[in-house]
DNA sequence: CTAGCACTTGAAGTGCGCTTTAAGTCAAGA
DNA sequence: TCTTGACTTAAAGCGCACTTCAAGTGCTAG
């Protein structure tokens, strides 16, 4: 019993057969071998779900999925590919991270807004350039108070 | 000269003129007044654009910035509303960060790797555990070197 | 033999945040 | 007067990563 079926396959994996039908209909995993229709599919298949998923979790787009799997000559080694992939990718992460901490300051900023209306929470320049560029303190909220 | 025409607000919001009448269609922004069919804003239109700016770089959905607006009865004070809305964001954000941190140590990892196959980084359980659920240091590619 | 379940396909649907398109209206300048 | 450009509408489209649907086929147990 060296074979699976697609059901078999998507529980072991932890995904749904039809995500394995939508990867094979992009490129993504290779047409398997079929028996009376039905597709039949080697123990190694799981490895190569186990890279999508950790290349999801690692950041990678589908499209990018498939270029690491398929989008090399065939003896392309894995650490070359992963230096052209992960490179990039780890160049921007940086930014992600900081734009998550500006909106942990902007959240925080408004929890400590003394404002009645909303519009005056936004009725000072320094949040005004602070919510768009530049990753400046989020001084939200300088005129508390009543605007009625 | 006090009323804009939604050219004028889009241009001064920064915005295009299709999002403002997309905002007014799913009761974001209020209906204006209009002039021969043709929406005529006030000049408070601007700070309540800037605060579904602001919002949105705080990471609320449209949905939430909807309710933010319009979702509280109309004397709820601002600083209520951001109690409301921004504690339940604030909560998961820090999870949001530790994923973006895990990302990229798994971006780092993969640049470390020394494997043929790229299912060879994927053969070891760390890695498996590592790209599951625990944040566990992704030990990728124990086992670098040919598969062939 | 027949029920029932897993499988097959292509096409359409989902959610988000808009944008684009098509067809038409309105006001101002040459 | 005619043209130009900004405006109006409803409906469809986009990108992503799948899921769901409808209609049909195959395998297995009773």
């Amino acid at each position: 019993m060296e074979e699976l079926t697609i059901g078999e396959v998507a529980s072991r994996a932890g995904i749904r057969a039809s995500a394995i039908r939508y990867y094979e209909s992009i490129g993504v995993l290779p047409q398997p071998r079929r028996t009376n229709g039905r597709r039949r599919y080697d123990k190694a298949v799981l490895s190569t779900l186990a890279i999508v998923r950790l290349a999801q979790q690692a950041g990678f787009s589908i499209a990018e999925i498939k270029t690491l799997l398929n989008g090399f000559a065939a003896d392309t080694p894995a650490s070359e590919r992963w230096q052209v992939m992960s490179g990039p990718k780890l160049n921007t992460i940086d930014d992600l991270i900081a734009q998550l901490y500006v909106r942990k300051q902007l959240l925080e900023a408004t929890l400590q807004c003394g404002c009645t209306h909303l519009d005056d929470c936004v009725h000072t320049p320094s949040i005004a350039e602070g919510t768009k560029q530049t990753g400046q303190q989020a001084a939200l909220c300088t005129q508390q108070g009543n605007t009625e």
